[in-house]
DNA sequence: CTTGGCGTCGAACGGTCGTTTGAACGCGGA
DNA sequence: TCCGCGTTCAAACGACCGTTCGACGCCAAG
């Protein structure tokens, strides 16, 4: 089990040595995440961090490398959480996990940090922004890093042999969809919408709904 | 029936006698869609309407009114679209529309509009894009814009009276999201993902393809 | 023919942006 | 004590942005 995704990487950057990196890094991620990538110059970035405006171009380079190397760090980070869950669901079930518990693994990780108390739902939120407001490079990154996605398409052929692959793709498809538009202000419009019925929900309980209609739609 | 949505709403402007008000509306809703709102700028519309640039202050009042007309102009016929189809469902059904066509009514308006012979393909693809990068008042207008949503949330109610309606609008919320989220750039993943089994679809094959699933996990 | 309003034009304004510069600083090793 | 190097600093550069200005042509009404 040489599994590189399943490896913790070496530390790219020694961030001890260097706070002044490290606080341009989390400033810049937590605006970004706020506001958006173009709206957030490099000054309003250097001062939330409280560091001379030159130290984004002498420690990334530019303001484009600063958002990639986050964005990098962020996704690789998350993905590595949902091949250990799959791993695991794969260990316990005894190799062919069945699709819950696939799905499972795919929503789980940002769903739980993206709950109110956990300190990685700015990393989300970035994420979620760079997705669709990232540069070409990034979504350039997104539709090549194909590798950790074929990991799912193949644990769910395994759990359902009969369908067909070709349904097996569009279905996951959709599903990604549910999980990647999970943008925040979206929850707005449901409760305005319900009027309130649909009361703030623990993240537990999200991903159980969202698990129902995700299974009962790859199943159909 | 005097149902506001279905009616067609008075012309709001005559372009017939200003065409290059008419040939700046275009030129920023093709360069808008292609490259986002944040990297078009007005020398670039100007350019590629072939106007001079002070045309947009002078007939929109400026670059942040004209994005916002063109948005509301189109989304308002998208939303009069989808109400007539449920209407139009409705009435076959002799009042009570099963659920998938009260979903089809959501989804097929934006799919058909999308396809590669429609000239409404552009106006989607603005859709889209104003839905994430769009300023925050459009965002709000979207988000208040609930009327048109209720007419579906309350034909779903109808057809499945047992469901609580709590879970109505839970899955309406994840139905909301399978069609908002459909960039296109995301098809060249599954297409790279599948290797190419998933051959280019017709517009009615994905339709089909998309209510088979959304259907199946709104009955979870 | 004159007048006035409307649309268009080239030119410029004030501001913000990402990036660069060169000097100053702090500190471990010769 | 002095040097060298990595880092930080204030200041400025050049480019691009949205918007505004005043002049000009045009055509219909007086």
């Amino acid at each position: 089990m040489t599994d590189p995704l399943l490896q913790d990487p070496p530390d790219e950057t020694d961030e001890a040595q260097v706070a002044t990196k490290a606080a341009v890094f989390n400033a810049a991620e937590r605006l970004f995440a706020l506001h958006g990538f173009q709206n957030v110059s490099v000054r309003d970035i250097t001062a939330e961090a409280r560091v001379n405006l030159a130290s984004v171009n002498y420690h990334f380079g530019s303001k484009d490398s600063l958002l990639f190397e986050i964005f990098r760090r962020r996704t690789s980070e998350l993905n590595r959480e949902r091949a250990r869950m799959l791993h695991e669901a794969a260990a316990e079930a005894g190799g062919k996990p069945p699709v819950r518990e696939i799905l499972k693994a795919y929503f789980a990780p940002p769903l739980r940090w993206a709950s109110p108390d956990n300190d990685r739902r700015i990393s989300v939120q970035f994420i979620i922004r760079a997705r669709s407001e990232g540069t070409a490079e990034m979504r350039e990154v997104l539709r090549n890093d194909v590798s950790h996605l074929a990991r799912f398409a193949d644990a769910l052929t395994a759990a359902r042999p009969e369908l067909p692959k070709e349904d097996v793709y569009w279905r996951l498809h959709f599903i990604l969809g549910m999980v990647h538009q999970n943008r925040f202000a979206e929850f707005d419009r449901l409760h305005h919408l319900s009027g309130g019925i649909t009361r703030e929900q623990d993240v537990e309980g999200l991903l159980s709904r969202m698990l129902d209609f995700a299974e009962a739609g790859f199943l159909a």
